[in-house]
DNA sequence: GGCGGCATGTAAGTTGTTACATGATTAA
DNA sequence: TTAATCATGTAACAACTTACATGCCGCC
């Protein structure tokens, strides 16, 4: 009997943001939303469900909040993560990182658009490289918060590292789009 | 009532290999695992049901074919694209792409690794980097194979343009992982 | 005789998205 | 008062993977 190991990444995921700090699923899903969707997302329909796993299991814990802070009476649920969590979290680090997944439609429709007139491959081009140039705008402004805020970070050189990735490979996909872009319009 | 339109590529990437040439189920997962492997995926269990949704709905033919060539009873069920297939595969690549599914379990991982050894994360870059290598080597490979039958392609300028995208972002990445471990080394 | 590759397919399970329901609070 | 945002959740669906079943062929 071989045991199947989670390939649901949420779990690791929730985990490895809740041992930051306790957050509730609303604030994991911004978080996610803000800092890791140029290599990340997730949906209230995995998120939620996952928490009510991992709290049944032990792995975080759940405090019904008041929010004495601003004397709202609506109750938020905050989750912490436990010990028997800590230790999934750092197991899951040392396991081998899986192939990712990638799968860009942009170049699916380049490989067969010789269908096509050339013009519709420019627009296409050109909005991938609009939404791209707005990422690759953020890279350079989350770095410079980052710089303001070292002290407070534990992990502000690793957060510096992913960014670092986004930095180049969103810089590649835009040399890229400049390249094709001007390819395409001497056609 | 909206019309839903159908975000399942796979329907598309079939279309798009049949316009090129007759094939059969195996053949489009043994080329898209030689050709697309670096920017896409499919696996038995979505071309076959895919396959046969499509020869229903007209836009793909079946041929079964007794193989005269080398005399193997075996029979090949080999796909051809019809006119009303050629006309949906236009129509959608006409359509806006949609934004890409890029999920990096290596950046994550990164993100959380200030909670283990930073050897770990060494070892989980530096398979990625070997990994990823592989692939850069190809690019070239493919590239100088392609000049030789530049006649018998006649989108030899597209695939061109997607081994240009590779080689960009691949290159990116070893680069990426060169700084990374020059940086995890120094610790 | 057995193994690997060719070839087609399905069933079960997992993962992930979308749309909706609910209701409170806040800001225009 | 109406819209937006906060906040939690679920149900239905869609997409995708994995493992298996079947059987042929060729080769060592």
């Amino acid at each position: 009997m071989i045991l199947k190991k989670s390939k649901n990444k949420t779990r690791y995921l929730i985990l490895g943001l809740l041992n930051e700090q306790p957050l509730s699923g609303y604030e994991i899903k911004k978080l996610v939303d803000m800092r890791f969707s140029f290599f990340w997302s997730e949906s209230f329909g995995q998120i939620y469900p996952q928490l009510r796993k991992l709290e049944l299991e032990g792995a975080i814990s759940k405090r019904n909040i008041v929010d004495m802070e601003n004397t709202s009476k609506r109750d938020v649920k905050k989750y912490c993560i436990t010990d028997k969590g800590i230790d999934e979290l750092k197991e899951w680090l040392k396991e081998p990182v899986e192939k990712e997944v990638v799968r860009y439609e942009l170049l699916l429709k380049l490989y067969f658009s010789n269908n096509v007139s050339s013009e519709v491959m420019l627009q296409h081009i050109m909005e991938f490289q609009v939404a791209h140039r707005k990422q690759l705008g953020l890279f350079k402004k989350y770095q410079e918060e980052l710089q303001k805020s070292i002290d407070t970070h534990e992990n502000y050189k690793e957060v510096l590292m992913v960014l670092s990735f986004g930095q180049k490979v969103w810089n590649a996909y835009d040399e890229w789009c400049e390249e094709m872009i001007h390819t395409l319009n001497k056609k």
